[in-house]
Parts: C-alpha cells; sequence; structure tokens
DNA sequence: GTGTATGCAAATTATTTGCAATCGA
DNA sequence: TCGATTGCAAATAATTTGCATACAC
C-alpha cells in the first residue's frame, strides 16, 4: 500500500506529481504484471476506489507510456494492452482462436530484427510485438490438417 | 477500363452477386494493388461514381476477406490495410515517423514461424504481418544513435 | 419474383478532449 | 499559492447495424 514502486520514485523525481489515482494504476499494473487492456485497469481500480474515471486511466496510461515506464501493444485487431517496461520485452503470442496470449522469448526476434536492418536499413521496434495465429490447443482441436 | 478480373469470375461461379459498387472496389485494389485503407478506397471509387457508400466499402472488403480474395493487416496502431491476396504474402515496414509502407520480403519470417511452431507450438499467421519502426530515410535524419 | 446487397441514418466501441473544479508539492 | 491533474460529459473516429428499398440473377 505504501509507495515500494519505484516507478513512484522516478516520477517523482522527473517532477511529475504522484496522485491516488495514479498510484493505484501503477499498483494495480505492478501488482498483476501482465497483459492488461485499458479497460481492465479500469476495472481493477474500481474494485478498490471509486475515485477513478476511465479518461484518468487512458491519460494516465499515456503518460506513463510517454514516460517510458510501460509498453503499449497492438494485439492485431486494433485492440491494445498494456505492459509494465521493466517486465522486459516479450513477444506476444495472441490466440485468434481462444484469445489466449502466451509471452514467447524476445530472443526469436533477433535475428529477424538484424535482417531487415541490413537488408532495408529499418530500424524494426519490436519491443513488444503481438502475432496472431492459433495456439498449440487450439490448433489440436480444431483442425488436424497443416 | 472495362476489364475482366478472375476475382470476379470467382465471386460469380461461388454463387454470389456482382453488383457494380462490388466491380468498383474490386477494380480500384486490383488497379492500385497497393495497401489500401477503406477509406483510401471509398475516395478511389467515390472518384469515378457517386453511387457508393463508405458502408457498402466496409461490407464488401469484409465480404471479400471472408472469401479469401483480399487481406486485411493491422498496421500497429490500429488501423488497418487491405491487399489483394494475389499480391502475395509480404512483410509490412511501417515507418512510426513517416507513415510511409515499405513491403520486404516475406521470407524473413520462415525461420521465426518455424521456431514458434517448434518451441511453442503456435501457428502463427504471418500472411501480411507489420512491423512498426524507423524506416532507412527517417533513421538517418532523425537520430544518429542507434 | 426472390432474396441478396445497398443506402441512409442511427448505434456502437474505444478513445480523446474542453473546461471548470480540485489538489499535490 | 498555482499550475498540474481530474471528473464529467460531450466530441471524435472508425466501423457496424437495422431496416426499407433497389436490383442481380
Amino acid at each position: 500500500m505504501k509507495q515500494k514502486y519505484r516507478m513512484i520514485t522516478t516520477l517523482r523525481q522527473r517532477g511529475h506529481r504522484i496522485t491516488p489515482q495514479r498510484e493505484m494504476i501503477i499498483q494495480a499494473m505492478m501488482h498483476q504484471r501482465r497483459h492488461l487492456t485499458a479497460e481492465a485497469i479500469f476495472a481493477l481500480v474500481r474494485d478498490q476506489s471509486e475515485a477513478i474515471n476511465l479518461a484518468t486511466v487512458y491519460r494516465t496510461l499515456d503518460f506513463l507510456v510517454r514516460e517510458g515506464l510501460i509498453n503499449r501493444t497492438d494485439l492485431g485487431d486494433g485492440s491494445f494492452i498494456y505492459t509494465t517496461a521493466d517486465h522486459g520485452s516479450h513477444l506476444h503470442l495472441v490466440c485468434s482462436n481462444c484469445q489466449q496470449i502466451t509471452e514467447a522469448s524476445y530472443e526469436m526476434l533477433a535475428s529477424l530484427q538484424h535482417e531487415l536492418s541490413c537488408q532495408y536499413g529499418f530500424q524494426a521496434h519490436l519491443h513488444h510485438l503481438a502475432i496472431t495465429g492459433l495456439c498449440e490447443h487450439c490448433r489440436e482441436e480444431q483442425g488436424v490438417s497443416s
């Protein structure tokens, strides 16, 4: 319940204000340490206090992304998830059938990143890329083919 | 101007109706052979005829995707582009600075796809993946660091 | 003729914004 | 104190839907 999160100290050091709303949002994110949608974060915080507004959640998430403390990842269908930046880089595998998200090692992208840089001069931002497909479970269940 | 597109024949064979609207949308897509947004397709068609409605464009694009004749790719910011399926699979490199889209060879993804399948049992759908980053031009212009 | 496809306008969903009130440093 | 931050409600943006009409086959 105290300010045991470095993220809060960091923000304070940078001269930003720590409001109860920001504190609750950060707390919810750090506690879950997962891929959360804005709506999910709102629900989590709402759960512990009425003093929160969805607009504030969006503004705060946007703010934290700008501060580089959290990441925003496009899930591939136009929706987004947020993850704590210190959570490390991950490759999100989104199942188009059951919507479940698996986290794969970021290392898988190393060679791709290198190739894109060499062949196209393109500096890919892959910190939190999401790839759509069929997870192991649904793959077995759905089709035998492929 | 009155070209015969295989796509139209295919649809007819499958028992679907060919309306002037569908014809115009298909024509616009085949003629451009590019990554187009729904809005862009609407503008192109609107340009040659008033007899088109944005809702129809969305419905038709959705229909063509379901029929497997075109692809829809998430650009990474919640917006989408459509490409003709016979255009082949491509890796879209979206510059977060200048918004320009470069198409990279699909082969770059082969090993990634293989690895994901082996290590996670995940069958990735990468036909039209989009990756965000900095293009060669903006990379040079923007920062020396990288 | 029959049922699919379209137009139009209203609904939806997710997110953003204006502005007055509030509150942290 | 005083400007950064919030709440609220209204504004957006992109896409979808209901329903009556139009038209492809």
